[in-house]
DNA sequence: TACCGCTTGTGAACGGATGCACAAAGTTGA
DNA sequence: TCAACTTTGTGCATCCGTTCACAAGCGGTA
């Protein structure tokens, strides 16, 4: 049951909630170890549930137990409670969690404490719909900077910022403290973009061209490839119709091709 | 040693592409079984290898080592050849895979020898640059229908295509056989839009608002969502700048907050 | 205060993916 | 024809992540 006292409610007496307001009860090299100890794909769940439990708590939601968000972020319960164990103890056992608690700690273990200024290179369809989207600067992600290599773009204001030519990406980067970078060229410019970005001193690249980039070991990739998520897509439909065919007459494979004639 | 023969080199001597040539020496039971056994995460990888491997036969290649293609792919070359072994033995020992022999094999397997027919809802910023990016059509995923609820931009043609109203989203999908519904409307009306598609037969689902959505289970939904990539870049650059500060000075956690004081 | 019912947190078992290392198999050259 | 060399395909050990199941802990209640 979602506890629904209403956010005005701001009398603190979980023992969790007293705990972390009075004397945290581990060090800093705790809060590391645990950091560096979470799975990766620990850290994306955890993306989402702090989406979900933002969102409780602007409807009033104080408290929620695990098998309540895991519901919510499509997730086990048990997972979700492992995962939370990543960032610390902050549930009340009998009750659940307290909603800012656990918002307020897992920003504080993903690092959105500080902001994280972000760079897209490459303002074509995708560019311009990156840097028009609301999205990122509501989250902690304020979008400082454009580039691209087009002159007729450059000065021209993209989502209330001027785009700037590669060539200055270097000093921009430096100025506006960008620390993360978003490549949204063609391909074939994507390395050398991605190149500058790391001389330029950005550690994390967030790739939407379809190639491999190549970096240095201390910097941090993500790639969102549309078309490779098209083919997994692909590849449960084709899994789909062969199970689906695998009651009729033997020797016709996928498609109606005859495999064994 | 990357072999560059030239694309007019048409002999074709391997023994392993004789045996493809020549008969299959698998029933269509075993490919069915060999489908249901490919681990998702491999799936994902077999995706790149074929764009890396398209790539490739375009500049003529005509054979490739697995550790050629693994630097390509950017992953281990062990792990490689055991994603190509779901796909089954066609490389030659000695030698490596006959590019053209992999491609159409991998293709096979995502089953890409069937079109995929996408339509996407929500024609905004991102649904504009969707529909109008080259990269799906030009990989089997011709964008087939657009959908939206403003009654402005019914009609108006977006990368050629006319946007229809989502009131019509049963009878148009039907008609053109859509397969894949992508997902790029605001979050709000992202479950609702999921369950029309749903309803209208689309199985495959890619999502793009930042939302948990609730599906059948016969349904696929995969989601992108560009708010978590950046999140687990942040907890990148918070772990290395802790990593950092774990010679400093104890009892200072991240950002400087003095956690014991 | 003492008990009861509920929910957390986690040890342990499990399962799946990764990487190593090598036999098997094919090619090349003598 | 044979031996040396190259590269595949895979058994096996390992690691990481997921899931189960339950003791421990907390709030509520009598
Ligand atoms: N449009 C989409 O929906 C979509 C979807 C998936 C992936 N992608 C990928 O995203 C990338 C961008 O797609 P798009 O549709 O926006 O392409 P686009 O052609 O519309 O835009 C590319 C932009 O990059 C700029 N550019 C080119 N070379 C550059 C360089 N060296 N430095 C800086 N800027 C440079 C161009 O001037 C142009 O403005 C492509 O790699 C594409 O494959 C796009
Ligand atoms: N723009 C981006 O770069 C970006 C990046 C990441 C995620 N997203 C997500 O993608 C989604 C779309 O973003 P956007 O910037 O294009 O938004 P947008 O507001 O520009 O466009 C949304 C479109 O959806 C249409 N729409 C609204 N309700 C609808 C309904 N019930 N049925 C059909 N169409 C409907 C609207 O008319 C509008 O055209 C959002 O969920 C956003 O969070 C966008």
């Amino acid at each position: 049951m979602v506890d629904r006292r209403g956010a005005g409610d701001e009398v603190v007496t979980t023992a969790a909630a007293k705990r972390s307001a009075d004397a945290p009860a581990e060090s800093a090299a705790d809060v590391r170890e645990r950091a560096r100890a979470i799975p990766e794909a620990a850290v994306a769940r955890l993306a989402v549930y702090l989406r979900v439990l933002s969102g409780m708590a602007e409807q009033g939601v104080t408290t929620i137990s695990s098998e309540e968000l895991a519901g919510a972020a499509g997730v086990n319960s048990a997972k979700l409670r492992k995962d939370l164990s990543y960032v610390g103890s902050y549930g009340t056992r009998g009750v659940g969690y307290d909603v800012e608690v656990l918002v307020s700690h897992i920003e504080r273990i993903l690092g959105l404490t500080r902001k994280h200024s972000v760079a897209v290179v490459g303002i074509g369809n995708l560019g311009h719909a990156l840097a028009n989207y609301g999205g990122f600067p509501s989250r902690g992600f304020p979008v400082a900077a454009l580039f691209d290599i087009d002159p007729d773009l450059t000065g021209v204001p993209v989502g209330g910022i001027p785009v700037n030519h590669i060539d200055d990406i270097t000093s921009v980067c430096a100025e506006r403290e960008v620390s993360i970078g978003v490549i949204a060229t063609p391909p074939q410019a994507a390395q050398a973009v991605c190149d500058r970005l790391v001389s330029a001193g950005v550690q994390c690249i967030l790739n939407f061209a379809p190639v491999v980039l190549q970096v240095p070991d201390y910097v941090e990739v993500r790639k969102v490839d549309l078309a490779v998520e098209m083919q997994i897509l692909s590849f449960h439909v084709a899994r789909r119709a062969d199970e689906a065919a695998g009651d009729v007459v033997n020797g016709v494979g996928v498609d109606g091709v005859v495999i064994r004639p």
